[in-house]
Order: C-alpha cells, then structure tokens, then sequence
DNA sequence: GTCTATAAACAGATAGAC
DNA sequence: GTCTATCTGTTTATAGAC
C-alpha cells in the first residue's frame, strides 16, 4: 500500500488514465504517443500493453474511468424532484454546476477536452461506449426533469432537442473556449466570470422553458 | 486550363486543400496521413510538400481558404439592418441559415469539422490565425445586430456572451451530431429535421432577445 | 510540375531479464 | 509488475529522373 492507500499497480493504472486522459484531449488521440503519456505518468512505456493491452484499451479504460466519475457527481445530485417549480430549480443547479465544471476547474479540463474530442469523432467503435455509457443516460434524466418543469412528454422530439440546445449553450464555453477568451479579452475564465456566464444562461434557461409553456395547447 | 478554368498545379492545389479539410476534420491533423490526403486528392505524395512546403503548410492553406469561403458568405448577407425589428429577423435567418449550413450541406460539414477542430486545439500558432480571420470579425457583426435588435451596447460583455451562447446552440448540432443522431433514432439530419432544430433555436433566439429587453433599466 | 525511390525519424508492440 | 532492448511498420520529407 501507499500513501493514498492503493496499490502500485493500481496507481500505475490510474496514472496512466489521468495522462492519457489529458494528451487524448489536447493532442488528440492519433497526436499523444505512448512514449510521451507514459513519460507524463512516470511510468513505462511497456506498462500500457501490459495493463491495457495497447493505446486503444488505454483509450477505453479512459473512457470507463470518465463514466464512472460522472456517474458518482449524478448519483450525489439527490433524489428525482416531484414538482414543476422542484424541477426548474434542479435545472437551473445543474446549468451553474455544469459551467463552472467545464470553464474553471482545472481538473475538469482535461476530462472535458477528452470527451470532446471522443464526442465528435464520426468514426471509431468507441463512440457507442461513449453514447451508452455518458451521453444518454445523462441526457435522459435531463429530459425527464425538463418534462417535469414544463409539464410536456419527457421524450417528445421537442423536450429531446430542447435539451441538445441547452448543452450547446454550456459546453461551448469548454470547445469554443480559446476563442471567447480572444473576444472577451481575458486570460482564463474565473469562478466570477463563471458566473455570470451561468447566470446568463440561466436566464435563457427560464426563457426557454417559458417559451414552451407558452405553447402548448 | 482545364474545364473549369484552372491550370494544372491550380487544380492540384485546390483538390489537396479540399481532401486536406476533409481528412483533417474526419482524422485530426496526426491522424491523417499526407499518403491519404494525396491518394483522396488523386494526386502524388511530393505534391504537399512542393505546393504547401509540407504538411503544416498545408493545414495553414486550408485555413485561409475557408476563411475566403465564409467571408464571401457574409458578403452576400447584404447591407446591415437599421431598425430593431430588422435586425430581429435577420438574426433569425442567420439562425435558420446557420443551423441547415452546419446539419445538413454535405459540403459544409468537412469544413466545420475541420474548423471545430481548429478551434479546440489549445496549443498552435494557427489559433490566432481562426480567429483574428474567421471567428472574430463574424462575431462582431452578430454583436452589432443583437445590440441593434434589444437597443443595447453592441459590445457589452453580456452582448458578446449572449452571442456567444446563440452560437453555441447552433454549432452543437454539428459538434454533437454522431450524439444527436443516435438519441433521436435518426439517420442523418434531413432538410426537414434541420427546419424543426430551427424552429425550436428560433424560438429560443426570440425568447433570449426578450429576456434581454426586459432586464433593461 | 509530377513522378519514383529512398532517407531518417518515429510509431506501437513485444521478448526476455530481473 | 517493471524494466531494457529491439522488432516491424509507418510517417514526413527529400533527392533526382523525366
């Protein structure tokens, strides 16, 4: 055992997970070498066929470990609301965590660039793990609490595409971000600027929920 | 010359920029090799580097030559609004064009996934290129007609983020589209799907202008 | 301008000592 | 489990014939 209690294999595993988590994201995963993510880790390069098998089960295993880790944030959100108002203000929390998790938290970058860049690659046999695994079943508890708030079907096409809409709004703050930095004129995005970004969007939140309120039959 | 007015090595320029964008957008930059892009471009390997003096200078090329492409877009826009209500229906069909331009022109979406790319990519001297030749000066315009259509400073900080926000909602539908595709059970992003996805962000853009005039002192 | 042939560097994977 | 050393294939770039 070690310091922070796991073993040396396992912290080979995570180190190399946390590295090539970061290189995939940044240099993209054609661009970040095994040499280069083992070096990173501090471990060697040997070490990825030995635990992974290769730079693609490094990739899957990075994959796994961001579900995982997403998956545990969800489960402490607390139990599903059961009133509209309930459910406006669980989406409203979850606009300003989702913020400032993607533009400030150091930490998070690295998961986000990944992600990203795992996210809008067409091709590869990863991106249904991806889908299954990290989009769906967060996209699917979003709608539900959509339908909730604005007392329409969860699953309807609408509710569907309404949600797609709000996580372009919060996540091109993470893609687009060396270009809002530029036109902002600043150099990083703080938990002040973070905020206001999520109070804007929340108020584009209510205006959209209210949009659809307004339109229903 | 040849049929359409090119000369050779013009020809040959223009086929490598053009499988460049694609595979570039498709692969990454490292994951597309130049014996790809020169066997999709139908031309030698030698070609790259004696045209483009390699395979950056390529990537630059393909840069500068989407920057020409959308500026020539926005030149056919047409003069800028002078009333509120103007500029409110232009941002609309910014929308709408904007939207079936990233979800559904075959052509369009190599150049925006290559694009996206660019603009993720922290790293490189390129950055500054995509966005002192394409994003900022769009971005700008957007600003002047959203100021114009809520009666606000056209570059107030939450004229930029609201814009900013606008855009990100369009773009996700391209970023996020192997996403979208799979939790909406469709195909491919048909003329009439992209005209509902307009609807509901035209609702949204109208939503957020008035959210916008209502704060006003 | 376009081609073939090749150089030089680098990639991921693996065998075997410890 | 971790290391060194090495194998094999691929990469970009280039030299030189045509």
């Amino acid at each position: 055992m070690t310091d922070d209690g796991t073993k040396g294999a396992e912290r080979t595993r995570e180190a190399l997970i946390d590295a090539g988590t970061d290189l995939f994201g940044r240099l993209g995963f054609a661009g970040a070498s095994t040499r280069e993510i083992a070096g990173r880790a501090g471990v060697n390069i040997a070490a990825i066929a030995y635990h992974f098998g290769g730079k693609e089960g490094l990739r899957l295993a990075c994959i796994e470990a961001i579900g995982a880790r997403l998956g545990a944030i969800v489960e402490r959100a607390g139990p599903m609301p059961v009133t509209p108002h309930a459910a406006k203000l669980r989406l409203e929390a979850i606009v300003r965590a989702a913020v400032t998790f993607m533009a400030v938290e150091a930490r998070a970058q690295a998961i986000a660039a990944f992600l990203l860049r795992e996210i809008t690659t067409e091709t590869g046999p990863l991106i249904d793990t991806v889908f299954q695994r990290i989009v769906e079943p967060r996209h699917r508890a979003v709608c539900q609490l959509w339908g909730l708030a604005t007392g329409t079907d969860p699953e309807s096409e609408e509710t569907r595409l309404s949600v797609f809409a709000m996580i372009g709004q919060v996540i091109y703050f993470r893609i687009g971000q060396p270009m809002v930095l530029r036109r902002m004129g600043w150099d990083v995005i703080d938990v002040n600027a973070a905020g206001r970004i999520a109070d804007l969007l929340v108020r584009n939140l209510r205006a959209a929920l209210a949009a659809t309120e307004r339109d229903l039959p």
